[in-house]
DNA sequence: TATATTCTTGAGACGATTTATCAATTTCAA
DNA sequence: TTGAAATTGATAAATCGTCTCAAGAATATA
């Protein structure tokens, strides 16, 4: 049995609703970015030539973002690059980021999720995913 | 008097402190900046170009760093743009947003909020700004 | 006020990141 | 196995933001 074979069958339910194939390129990709908590679409590309040289670029930007729609990644953009947040892997991280040097803390708080939760209830609303980052100046940058 | 005679002050102050100088261009995108609670450098471009057709983009954005480096604004990565937050500006706000029909419902809560400032006490980070996205079905669409 | 010094501006070149294009290849259902 | 439809890889192109530099503007000094 696969790895990550709820995340697999995930992504090929994504792909029978809409009719989209699943290749070889995708399975690989797959692999490698399940075992990230975050990457960036160049980090895979370096990661990946190993196994597949030929493995282009564009192909690992169009399957990251094939990722965020079946809802096995979340995007973030920081600097001037994209993050691709596993958020199925090991449940949901949130964000502290420093403004000044990029440094990024992750967290989890049990307590804003449940919050979060009776905010949505209160709208009528059944949450899936959410994307919480702080922003501000880490304790070295302050100075 | 000016509408916003205490941010140009705060404006002043570091434009001394650090040997700048304060120009026609600083005073006409301050004056444009405080009226939005965020705003990308594009799109003050667009607003300026009536009042100063010769206004550069490139000083556009070479003056909004200045801002954040003076504290009035805040930078943010959001899509593939920046947008700067204007800090005086309170009255923050987060968002539902339905995955199904693109529904948005905006909502605050200040014990999210007093959350998320001891988390990021706990790491040492100074908070300025924050962004939370709540992902989901709306009632209708959940049907 | 005149002058010297320094900083700023505007225009476009440039670099980095991501997306679009398209012919060749692969997938998958019949 | 076959054929329609989707995908891939290579690269061109678009996008966003910064850098460069000569010309112009702001401030300190006399």
């Amino acid at each position: 049995m696969p790895k990550h074979a709820k995340e697999m069958e995930a992504l090929k339910a994504h792909l029978g609703k809409h009719q989209l194939k699943y290749t070889r390129q995708r399975e690989l990709i797959l692999d490698a970015f399940l075992q990230q908590e975050h990457i960036t679409a160049e980090e895979m590309y370096h990661q990946l030539a190993k196994k597949d040289p030929h493995l282009g670029l564009a192909t690992i930007y169009r399957t990251l973002n094939l990722f965020c729609e079946a809802g096995l990644a979340q995007a973030r953009h920081f600097g001037t690059q994209t993050q691709y947040d596993n958020i199925s892997h090991k449940g949901h991280h949130d964000h502290l980021i420093c403004t000044d040097c990029g440094k990024i803390v992750e967290f989890e708080n049990c307590e804003i999720e449940k919050l979060q939760q009776e905010v949505a209830t209160r709208n009528g609303f059944t949450i899936s995913t959410h994307r919480l980052e702080l922003y501000g100046l880490c304790g070295r940058c302050r100075h």
